[in-house]
DNA sequence: CTGTTAGCGCATTCAT
DNA sequence: ATGAATGCGCTAACAG
């Protein structure tokens, strides 16, 4: 076997060319003769040289790395916005670094301190707790990407649904469908200075109600955690109340799918006695029984979207992104009232 | 504001110290005075200064990254095992790359060649494809881990339950219960020359049938492709066949509740008709209607297990896999024939 | 268009 | 124990 390492200076005598030509050809830049353009590009298929990154970057100051924050490793919405950033940096020459923050403050400051000190050349934040002072500092320095979370002052670099709308358009849905007394399952309002994804369908839930003349009755609202179980919770909360009602609208089929299990429990029939719906159309929402009637954010999309408009900051040009359009998604866990 | 960068000679000015006895403070190397330790550290907080990483890698030819190959992000599965690399490498002073396979050899392929061009100092495949041979290629050069597949011929880098053992308990319990005519829903068996872990699961359910004496009959085993759709279409099948059965092991949640849905729509109540297992222990599995009986892989614990094994793997140090032990989940879904 | 040269910031011998 | 010197491999002015 060989043993050194083959650098750029092993092309250039190869290809009989000084080395600041070899890097102009493998870096694509300004005008190269095509004889000596062919040279290098054979030396170096020849040798099969591989460029070293650690010198790229010293170089040129650019790591061609860019960091991912999530929050929840496992969560589909969360997962299907992976998806889509590993998809949408697939193309490119940038290499994703991930951490986890769980939705814990601390951690996700270290993970943004971690990913600063190895000089990524873009940041996305999938969700996130960070201050929005810290958040806004950080754009100031890094092209910065926020999914599945709104800043105000840093709008331009926010995507995300309507989720105002979605929380209306679910809700009218189950007034079209006869229902009156729709109970809603919501979580945590915000974090910070944040108005939160749940918050603001919770907005659309009351607004809906407000715009059919419905009177609304805080009873029919619970909270809970955004966990399966704090679905089952907020269920057996409503029962107790004796407040009746003939939907629930949880703003996550997670919740969704434990508020099931607590109506089953019960021997409470879905949708015979009880229409739900739930938030996020997650991969098991179609084969729950009954399926369940949900939104779709287009996670993957977004994903995607989100690593383009992220080049796009990188390279200076402008971002203009694009609100996602959420779809309703009819499954049989809602029933008709007559 | 300050602008340029600060660097090591910065603080070994402000230390009165020559830059070699700032690196070997910053680098925990061999002996300094105790005095001009706490001068470097001291100007090293003053000044907040921050080790730049490409020189660092550049010099050392560490990149303190290590390349995580998954195949499928958003399954819960293997979600929790990447969840437990993140959390096994939180403590340390590598940060993960990761890219997504798509089960896609070509894919696989490139993400490899990415992380090697990157110089990771080492590597995890969270399942994969990549045939035996190129994988053993790359264990030689770069310490390697695979969690979720096994390779023979690297055994001592597998991170494994034992899949055969799990099928065998889970048929077991089924037998315990009265069952006789169990039917399997399994999948692809293997990928090049490894034996996936549902063929051995399906070994397992086999040989639990021969030990209790009964007949295999192959007419009750069908083929799926572990998503939920294949499930449906796995009963689907069955129920064509005509041949009788009282219980269907799937060979993962997910194929399980593609086949609870397919019951449901043929009015076949689960358990009262036909009892139901899964694999895998999903988030959702406690929530299906009724709650399901799976087994549950310790798979953050794997992840974990996975980053330390592999950083040890980097300091040369011995690696010692433990193989992990699945449990059985006991719930609802299954009913005693009598 | 092309070659020469000077760093990029740090780890690491090698002397002292 | 500590400082000086060398080089990691490449990019980017700077000349020609």
């Amino acid at each position: 076997m060989s043993s050194r390492k083959i650098t750029i200076e092993d092309i250039a005598q190869k290809a009989n060319v000084s080395i600041s030509t070899v890097s102009r050809v493998l870096r694509k830049s300004s005008g190269v003769a095509i004889d000596k353009r062919e040279a290098v590009l054979q030396a170096v298929s020849d040798l099969d040289y591989r460029p070293n990154v650690f010198a790229q970057s010293l170089a040129s100051g650019q790591s061609m790395t860019i960091g991912v924050v999530t929050q929840n490793f496992g969560s589909p919405f969360y997962d299907g916005i992976l998806q889509g950033i590993l998809l949408g940096l697939e193309r490119s020459d940038y290499s994703p670094l991930f951490a986890d923050g769980r939705w814990n403050e601390t951690i996700e400051q270290h993970a943004l301190q971690t990913f600063l000190d190895r000089r990524v050349d873009g940041l996305i934040f999938v969700g996130g707790q960070l201050p929005e002072a810290d958040m806004m500092a950080v754009a100031q320095k890094t092209p910065l990407i926020l999914v599945g979370r709104k800043i105000d002052s840093l709008a331009e670099n926010c995507i995300h649904i309507d989720n105002f709308q979605a929380g209306y358009n679910l809700t009218s849905y189950l007034l079209d469908m006869g229902h009156r007394n729709i109970a809603h399952i919501t979580a945590h309002m915000h974090y910070q200075n944040t108005v939160s994804d749940v918050a603001q369908r919770y907005a659309g839930y009351v607004q809906a109600l407000a715009d059919a003349g419905i009177e609304f009755d805080p009873q029919l609202v619970v909270q809970g955690t955004l966990l399966q179980q704090s679905g089952a919770l907020a269920v057996e909360m409503l029962m107790m109340q004796k407040r009746p009602f003939s939907a629930i609208f949880a703003a996550n089929d997670q919740m969704a799918f434990g508020a099931r299990l607590a109506l089953y429990r019960r021997g409470i029939r879905v949708p015979d006695d009880v229409s739900l719906v739930g938030f996020d159309d997650e991969m098991t929402a179609a084969y729950t029984i009954p399926p369940l009637t949900t939104v779709r954010q287009p996670s993957v999309e977004m994903g995607q979207a989100a690593a383009a408009a992220l080049m796009n900051l990188i390279d200076g040009q402008p971002v203009n992104l694009q609100t996602f359009k959420s779809q309703l998604i009819v499954r049989e866990s809602v029933a008709r009232l007559r």
